[in-house]
DNA sequence: GTCATTTTATGACTGACGGTCACTTTTTTC
DNA sequence: GAAAAAAGTGACCGTCAGTCATAAAATGAC
């Protein structure tokens, strides 16, 4: 008993640790320069050893898909917050838009941990458990958004088709504004923060209604 | 004379062993493990010293960069022999998708490439004159693009509005699109390539029309 | 042809990083 | 309180981007 209750106090300690490192790396990585940032930086700034890193992470790539997880469910939670009106679709659809939009530029500080997490070679040499976890947490918005989907469709809001094309190119609309919201503007002739985000919300909106 | 034309031979070639270079480093960026692709491997598939790398290029990003100059730089050769015919815009507006989603298609070899130059660390820390390089590059793609929307508009095809938006939900969609095309389909829920293709280029076409 | 000068090529060297591992310290167990 | 287990640690290793002193080649004046 007394055994039983020590173990779990340790830990809940061991996973507060973890907590630890993963706010210092954050707070490393989400600053300039931040591709530099070395293991032996976060090991100091949590006020540990660099092996005690390598206890909690497997590797540096294991501690930023660790961040990436806790970014996006972050967003599900509060995407599954917001209220559902079935006799406003599709302003409830444009609103969750602009929520996730928001959600973003409010945790820019996530940017290039959630970039790198997307990059091609890392998706290609990441562990099967990344894969699988990342892939549970896409499916839970898709069991969230779906219905709303199908409600549009019944009443004849949007164009009547599979949820799998809309999703493809929601995903694919959704993903490129992000990347450019996020990037700033100095590499593109497209306008500021707001205005790319009235045209992007305006683009997708169109997209997903759909042709008649 | 005989001193301009010395020069000129020597000039194209240099000229060619920078083209040797590039060449040399797609091929070892193009395949796995792309990222561990060191300088000195690049300089012993060119048959050169690693020294002579940095003679022609300041960095390996900026050997990447061009790179992605070349890749960019190809596409707008193709599009713009793309004919465009006034009396069937929608349809010539898909078969510019199309083609430009095949041209991404048919050079993967230089995916790490590419999505390397866009992301935002690498864009930060970017010399000036890249970047104009790059705004140059975008500049002609609108200017080609551009009196299309116009024409469209004109003929009720599409909704009317400023261009600038439409660009931008363009832009992101497209991006969006390669981004899933280029990363396989492991890490997503999504279709295979064809209907990746055919959702994204219905939903751009939507999106292009816009609401009336 | 030859020698001085400029241009180009080179690879040993440097500093820094991710990851390992043999060892120390702390905690648990009996 | 001693043995066993768990957690913490930082010196060390191999590797890489980029530098720089030096060598080689090209050029041009005479």
């Amino acid at each position: 008993m007394a055994a039983i209750m020590k173990s779990l106090r340790k830990q809940r300690e061991f996973e507060r640790r973890e907590e630890d490192i993963l706010d210092a790396a954050l707070t490393l990585f989400s600053g300039p320069g931040w591709e530099s940032v070395s293991i032996d930086q976060i090991a100091r700034m949590a006020e540990i050893g660099k092996g005690t890193v390598y206890n909690h992470f497997g590797s540096k790539d294991e501690l930023l898909f660790r961040l990436m997880l806790r970014f996006y469910e972050g967003l599900l939670v509060q995407v599954k917050q917001e209220t559902f009106d079935p006799n406003q679709v599709l302003t409830s659809f444009e609103r969750i838009f602009r929520l996730a939009f928001k959600y973003h530029l409010d945790h820019r500080e996530y940017r290039y941990v959630v970039e790198y997490c997307k990059r091609i070679d890392f998706r290609e040499r990441a562990e099967e458990a990344w894969r699988s976890s990342f892939l549970d947490l896409d499916r839970a918005f898709s069991e969230w958004g779906d219905p709303m989907l199908i409600s549009a469709m019944e009443q004849g809001l949007i164009a009547n088709r599979p949820t799998g094309p809309i999703h493809m190119g929601m995903h694919a609309c959704f993903n490129g504004a992000i990347e450019m919201l996020w990037a700033g503007s100095d590499w593109c002739l497209h306008g500021d923060e707001t205005e790319i985000l009235e045209a992007v919300t305006a683009f997708m909106m169109a997209g997903v209604i759909g042709q008649q």
